[in-house]
DNA sequence: GTCTATACGATGATAGAC
DNA sequence: GTCTATCATCGTATAGAC
């Protein structure tokens, strides 16, 4: 890995845990074993840094959905969703972790990364017949990402699984 | 208001907007139109300030959940819960806000916060004979939180509540 | 209670050498 | 590509006067 990746990942990694503004580059820097004066070198400034780190983000978001967009059989696709916290490959996290916490900075949008699940959660269930399946898709995709949080928070999936409870609960 | 209540709701305002660590007691004196000094006069260290406003904050959280821990029909109590986050008084809304972007830091736990209000849900389906009560709970809590998210990030209420949805989906 | 002045380490960022 | 040295500014916090 190069020293510009070691960097990235160091950065997200500790954006991640700590925060953007928590985490100076001093620290990043010491901890990915880089002079400061590098980071600069390839990221212009910290701002920069994160941004090269959301614009990886985005590529990682459609990877772990596709599998699910692409799915043709309804009952199978919202299955999947469901599962799909289960399913965050663990070397992702710092990923998702930073991604949901961003949630609550005013310059990011998480709804537009989910808008694609959401619409397929909202065809899925009309292809079942649901009468309202564009609020049924949203509260599904409410109760995924309470999963999803719980799961990165902790870093550990969760104990009592509520998957099964689910597959039942929509008769999957 | 006292300058001292001054300080600590213009702390709040910004915290809850740009972060805690972005914002600098410098920012938060210019705001609150006092000297820097003061600040540490009144709280000691910038943390003495998030320590006082999480002071407040434990005994809004009580507030709020009152009227529905003492609700002893268990089908009024949930559609209660369903209501709450379009009933959150908009002048606290720095506050939810706050305590919901803190959820991310190591620090604070706001399952502790949520646990008697996720108690009475599962009582509630237990009265009801839902046959999961505990996992109902857990599954609508999620999705109070959800809505929740969205009513305070966008500072405005849901433009299609799912409160009817919700209603009609648990039959009340 | 409140303000002004100030200490001083940390921080983001640049320049120049290799 | 990478490091070292350096800089200006910012950030928290304290001291002392009113």
């Amino acid at each position: 890995m190069s020293k510009k990746e070691d960097i990235l990942t160091t950065a997200l990694e500790l954006f991640a845990r700590e925060g953007f503004s928590s985490v100076s580059t001093k620290k990043i820097a010491a901890k990915a074993r880089v002079s400061e004066g590098l980071i600069f070198r390839h990221y212009t400034n910290k701002q920069g840094l994160l941004s090269a780190i959301m614009e990886q983000a985005k590529q990682k978001t459609i990877d772990l959905f596709a599998p699910i967009i692409l799915q043709a059989d309804p009952a199978k696709a919202i299955k999947m969703a469901i599962e799909l916290p289960y399913n965050i490959p663990p070397e992702q996290y710092p990923f998702w972790k930073l991604t949901f916490k961003l949630k609550w900075e005013a310059s990011t949008n998480i709804d537009d990364k989910m808008a694609p699940l959401l619409n397929k959660l909202s065809w899925a269930f009309s292809q079942l017949k649901y009468p309202n399946a564009k609020k049924e898709a949203e509260v599904l995709l409410h109760i995924i990402e309470g999963i999803s949080t719980a799961v990165l928070r902790d870093n550990r999936q969760d104990q009592k699984p509520l998957k099964q409870f689910l597959f039942q609960k929509y008769k999957l």
